[in-house]
DNA sequence: AAAATAAATTAGATTAACCTAATTAATCAA
DNA sequence: TTGATTAATTAGGTTAATCTAATTTATTTT
């Protein structure tokens, strides 16, 4: 199988590559990966090598079919390990990550599939991201951001795009439920502050930074 | 934290100790960990550089007090994954070594201690292996192998000492099943063949190697 | 388009974990 | 107790994944 190591930057440049475009950058992985930028080049040759990415000096990379099957699958695992900490062992949404990343390393498809099933096939982890099915179809959101919303819409609150505990804990502490039905009240102009109402009537304001890391459906 | 290399080399130096004695040859752990020889002591100076073994040239190697309490950290890690792997996913006693070797070195306390919790505090895994606590004790295990019965003598089947697949599949077929009573019917003096009855009343035939295989407590 | 800046690569090292071949140390048998 | 056998270690190498320093390639800016 793949290494740990190449899981990781395997799952990066999948992310990567889906939030910034088609090809990414050297500098882009070192940043995320934590690593300095000649430890991605030689690794890029070397994955390069195994027909998981695309990589051509000094252009970036982009992952093959192949390299995305495998990114999809521990993206598949983490989610639903993610689940399984919640719903299962009672952690809090701000508390898996880090486990899940451990857990996503474990190779076994069939665990994998036990698992999904044991957990009632979710469709998505606690912080609303989509799991991928066991084919690594990953099923398009149409969720969009709370920040695009005018005054007087509404929607469900489906998920965030900023995963640091440090916010969860403040949409807990706030008041903040996935799932639960979120309308703007109004929308200050100065400083694009939102006010909202929350499930139960609940009146809270939050600024524009927070407001862009809430994703909601309708 | 350690490699999953060191972890490995804790956990075999442990189990050979506990098996045949204070010190453990080099060449027995090669064996067991299927790399060669030189690559052990190569490990075991490192490994003894970070206090986790007592090692002398030519010697053989013992745990020191922090090496034994992260094999036996290991170890419960191990032993409550295959609960889990066995009560909640389904897999079967045969089926979850591979997968427990892999899940025993997912690094947190919190986690293996809310497992535990979850899977209702073990005592003992799908192969009647004992479960250290969250403080590293190991209860003392009274059962007794077949071998040694007489005939008349009973006892109820509680562990096994081979965990090869192969033979939890005879257990299965033959009719054997953890916490089942066990009776003693006659012992064949010429080849040392075992007449059992099992639950139910049901009648078998074992050699000795079976009856040497397996435990019962009284 | 040349110069300046930023990004990426090459060169050369390091560490953990392994290997083979050669040597030394320990044990067993005559 | 010497000689033979077996076990363990040393010596010297390899590979994956990282690093720093130096160099090259790309991209901006003037």
């Amino acid at each position: 199988m793949h290494s740990f190591t190449e899981e990781n930057y395997l799952k990066a440049i999948y992310k990567l590559q889906e939030a910034n475009g088609l090809v990414v950058a050297t500098s882009a992985l070192a940043q995320v990966l934590e690593v300095h930028a000649p430890s991605v080049t030689d690794m890029l040759k070397r994955m390069a090598g195994k027909k998981l990415v695309t990589y051509q000096k000094s252009k970036g990379v982009k992952l093959t079919e192949k390299g995305r099957q495998v990114a999809v699958g521990i993206i598949r695992n983490h989610r639903l390990w993610e689940v399984f900490l919640v719903d299962k062992l009672g952690y809090k949404w701000d508390e898996v990550h880090d486990l899940a990343e451990q857990l996503e390393h474990i190779h076994s498809e069939d665990l994998t599939n036990k698992l999904d099933m044991f957990l009632g096939f979710p469709k998505a982890d606690p912080h609303g991201d989509p799991i991928p099915d066991a084919n690594g179809v990953l099923p398009k959101s149409k969720a969009v951001l709370l920040s695009t919303f005018a005054e007087g819409d509404q929607g469900t609150f489906t998920g965030v795009t900023d995963h640091s505990a440090t916010f969860l804990n403040y949409l807990d502490k706030t008041g903040f439920s996935l799932g639960d039905p979120i309308k703007v009240k109004g929308i200050e102009e100065y400083d694009q502050t939102y006010t909202l109402q929350l499930k139960g009537k609940k009146e809270v304001v939050v600024s524009f930074k927070v407001a862009n890391s809430l994703l909601l459906s309708y």
